[in-house]
RNA sequence: GGCCCGUUCGUCUAGGGGUUAGGACACCAGAUUUUCAUUCUGGUAACAGGGGUUCGAUUCCCCUACGGGCUACCA
């Protein structure tokens, strides 16, 4: 086997925004090219007008750099094969077609949309619903094939509008290996003729990709299976140029968390979780769908999560670092079959992510959304906030919940009071326990529990009749972190004053 | 309908001719905890079905069922 350099491409086509099974495509990508020293270029296949979004493309590419996994090659990049936009390469890929037509590999065809359209139709009506443009059929349709050589040249120059289609031969077999699922076979009687060339001057998918990847030395095409039906196609067209055909790998589908079928761009918003990388919205109906970076993921989580969806490693390692990920990976341990998408299991490698960032760069993170709240805080203390809350979190945000982490409680949970606080009786309790909190002088969690420990022996109370009413007073709720931790945060003259405005209020 | 691909706990998966079929998420229970959460311990839970091949099949082969993809001058 050559050793050919290791070069692949991602190669989307600006519809919309990019959802996570591309985002997965693009990572596997990555990671192939990176174990092996190779390229991975990005590619915009913008061959559909009609199907242009704007502002799709910049979207692509702010998802790839987000993730980090940015392409060194390609769309934004630049490159020794630019342009990198079919778009823009669109004078280029005529030629080829032509080259097949004259070779006897493709011809041209001169019915119109319409007609075909009612052939299907008419087709369906006698129940014969798989009507194709094929090696027989083409015989009886308007085409270089079956028209007058005269006629056709005539056309060609009036102007006439055409395709190109690929001639697809008749009783040959198509085999080729695919690094995931082997060898496969397929009977070329089975494939139509494929239009290569459109009327509208542009190429279609197959001669646009087929042209670029081997103008870009491609070396690997892994892409999602939907394409797993058309890849006979491409290799029969490798085979018609005389080109070396690169390897493919056809990526199992990523699947709705319910019911059946491949992930929407609908299910995110419908199940509450994204699909998406990043927000967007859509620039025809100014609908917004939500995205992973919004929501607080971690790009790395996210990456995490995409990476073991279809993929694994042979032992239990569940956590990787890009780096692991590069090593790690290898397509032939993908799996076949498509899988189910977890949100649960998502939020779990956020929470992992949150937990193994350092608090100093937690405090960094959470200082703009504390000022964003209204309140001002040194680096200090929102390092001590985060390490007092990472326990309960799982976003980033979720390290800020509770105003009392600020300032005293404004509002007191109702169920909390109605079971906990007994009028007049509660606030002597509280009274008197404000005066053991004067006393401490190193006022740490740690002595605020021997302080309590001590006053409870002293009044013969139990933990019950004086914890929650301080949680209480503390916070407003009786939930969250341990009371004498949350007094330690606010310290000792908060601790005091909110203890006062909660009898004041509680009565 | 046709063609193609697939099928291990609810989910993501490891494994692979002889295993107590392993892990993770979720779920349940217990322990720790003033609460919640964390943490720890334990638990429920899977080889789609039927035929072969074989001493032996979840693992290899075939069929069926089920799931998925494709079936455009879309990608």
């Amino acid at each position: 086997m050559t050793q050919k350099k290791v070069r692949v491409r991602f190669a989307p086509s600006p519809t919309g925004a990019l959802h996570m099974g591309g985002v997965r495509t693009a990572l596997y990508n990555y990671l192939f090219a990176k174990k092996h020293g190779g390229d991975f270029l990005l590619r915009i296949e913008d061959t559909d007008q009609g199907r242009f979004v704007p502002g799709a493309e910049d979207y692509i590419l702010r998802s790839l750099k987000w993730c980090g996994i940015e392409p060194n090659e390609g769309v934004g990049y630049g490159g020794p094969f630019a342009p990198y936009r079919q778009s823009e390469r669109k004078p280029m890929y005529k030629p080829f077609a032509e080259e097949l037509v004259h070779s006897g590999w493709a011809y041209y065809a001169f019915d119109t949309p319409e007609e075909l359209d009612n052939i299907r139709k008419q087709a369906e009506a006698a129940k014969m619903p798989n009507w194709q443009y094929n090696s027989i059929s083409r015989n009886t349709l308007r085409n270089s094939l079956t028209m007058p050589e005269d006629d056709v040249k005539h056309r060609l120059e009036e102007g006439d509008p055409y395709v190109i289609r690929f001639k697809m031969p008749r009783n040959e077999e198509v085999r080729f290996q695919d690094i995931i699922r082997g060898w496969l076979v397929f009977s070329t009687n089975e494939l139509d003729d494929k239009v290569l060339f459109k009327s509208d001057g542009m190429p279609t998918y197959h001669l646009a990709n087929i042209v670029d990847d081997h103008s870009m030395d491609i070396s690997h095409v892994i892409r999602g299976e939907e394409w797993l039906p058309s890849a006979p196609l491409h290799v029969m067209m490798y085979r018609a140029f005389g080109w070396e055909c690169p390897l493919f790998a056809h990526l199992p589908l990523i699947l709705k968390p319910d019911g059946n079928g491949k992930l929407s761009k609908r299910d995110g918003d419908r199940l509450g979780f994204p699909v998406f990388p990043l927000e967007w919205k859509d620039p025809e109906t100014g609908a917004i769908s939500s995205g992973y970076r919004e929501m607080g993921y971690f790009p790395k989580a996210f990456l995490n999560v995409l990476l073991l969806l279809g993929w694994a490693p042979g032992n239990n390692q569940e956590i990787f670092t890009l780096e692991e990920m590069i090593e790690a990976f290898s397509i032939e341990r993908i799996g076949k079959s498509g899988s189910k998408f977890d949100p649960d299991k998502t939020r779990w490698f956020n929470q992992q992510y949150l937990r193994m960032t350092p608090s100093s760069e937690l405090a960094e993170m959470v200082m703009p959304k504390i000022k964003a709240m209204g309140f001002d805080v040194s680096l200090e203390r929102a390092k001590a906030i985060c390490e007092l809350m990472l326990d309960r979190a799982v976003f980033v945000d979720d390290l800020l919940q509770g105003e009392y982490l600020f300032i005293a409680p404004t509002v007191f949970d109702e169920d909390a009071v109605a079971k906990k606080w007994k009028k007049g009786e509660s606030s002597i309790i509280m009274n008197e326990w404000k005066h053991g909190i004067e006393e401490i002088s190193d006022f740490t969690s740690e002595n605020i529990d021997v302080a309590l420990k001590n006053f409870l022996a002293e009044k013969n109370l139990g933990m019950g009749a004086v914890m929650p009413l301080f949680r209480l007073v503390l916070t407003g709720t009786l939930t969250g972190p341990a009371a004498a931790q949350v007094a330690e945060l606010i310290g000792k003259e908060e601790s005091v004053s909110r203890i006062e405005i909660g009898i004041d209020k509680l009565g």
